[in-house]
DNA sequence: CCCGCTTCCAACTGAATGGTTGGAAACAAC
DNA sequence: GTTGTTTCCAACCATTCAGTTGGAAGCGGG
């Protein structure tokens, strides 16, 4: 087979996305990611320097796709309610991303490519403001800060949902219930004249 | 200075939440808990056994400490509201909880003393209810939920409040605003006839 | 003052772990 | 097919770390 240094890298990415969501950035083992991509680790230092800025990697790629598959559609508060409920969608059926996330704020702080990462959220704001046009650019941001939030919450944190709901993992009906308590606090953003008040 | 076997238990529990809030559990080292106490490393494995169950003791009674710190008082929404303000509060006073409970989830996932915490749990619910007797049980169990999540997530996950609202880390007009979100999302929970049908 | 018991610690150990290296094999150019 | 370059890897290395051990020092009781 012809040399195929992208599949390697990946190879090696995909393999990051498991190992770094299962244990963070402290907890992974480079061995390990090697093995499960099938390739010497030695590979990592030459491609992407050392584990750290690994993982800034494997992050940066995952929310890029993340970003990009969940757009924001139509106007009003509904379709932020709406957005919210596939961003909810999104974190079901990407586990990982929520834990990458949740990891990289305890272990490292700041966020990694954080010029480039603020700029799309603010490109989202910007779109929840075009949507509903109502709201302030404070309230916009506290808005998406809380889908997130509680999106990435409920797929990173089960033991806070075993501990409040008893909740098992993986049942279809609370992650229902779930999403539609998101949606449902989406909508009361507009409905409340004293929100705004509370914002002085 | 006579023997006093409490006062280094406790030097090494202090410790032991400075280093697992700060490290999580795979990232914090046993030395530096020693160190910091002053006291030998081998006094953890006598009293406390080995570095996992040494991080359950530091975040049971953390938690402990916690929860009796932040009872619910009155009733009606606003009760609860306030009730979750406070708990906003406790955890600006003590980032390191909300560090601990979320290196737990993800390092963990299954909750450590789960049934003493999960009984715990069931009673905040409980008073909840008595204070808001229109809602479900299951209604009430989001809103503890939701109310958590938040509070923790806005001292455990700088990286998503620097994202989202461009906030530096420590600003207290941020920290008000975001306490205000969370109790006028609380507010919101009897106001809604939508919810109940959402929760079929 | 001595004896049994507990608290405490300096020093050690065995196993991982992140990162490196020297060279083999695949490839392109000519 | 020879040369030069890049991809790849097995083996290695230095360090770090959780956990142990053997014994010293403090303590209460007689």
């Amino acid at each position: 087979m012809a040399w195929d240094t992208e599949r390697t890298k990946r190879l090696l990415l995909d393999a990051g996305v498991e190992e770094f969501s299962a244990h963070g950035l402290a907890g992974a083992r480079v061995d390990r990611i090697a093995a499960a991509a099938g390739v010497n680790k030695e590979r990592i230092y030459q491609y992407f320097g050392n584990k750290e800025q690994f993982f800034g990697e494997v992050l940066t790629r995952e929310l890029g796709i993340a970003i990009d598959a969940v757009p924001i559609h139509g106007s009003g508060i509904d379709a932020i309610a709406d957005y919210a409920g596939r961003v909810f969608d999104y974190q079901c059926a990407h586990p990982e991303l929520a834990r990458l996330t949740f990891w990289e704020g305890l272990e490292l702080g700041d966020p990694v490519a954080k010029e480039h990462r603020r700029a799309r959220s603010v490109d989202k704001v910007d779109r929840i403001l075009a949507a509903v046009p109502e709201l302030t650019r404070e309230e916009a941001e506290e808005l998406l800060l809380t889908i997130v939030t509680l999106a990435d919450a409920s797929q990173a944190l089960p033991n806070l949902d075993a501990l409040y709901t008893g909740a098992l993992p993986g049942d279809a009906a609370r992650l229902a219930r779930r999403r539609a308590v998101i949606t449902t606090i989406v909508r009361t953003w507009e409905r409340e004249p004293s929100r705004a008040a509370a914002l002085d």
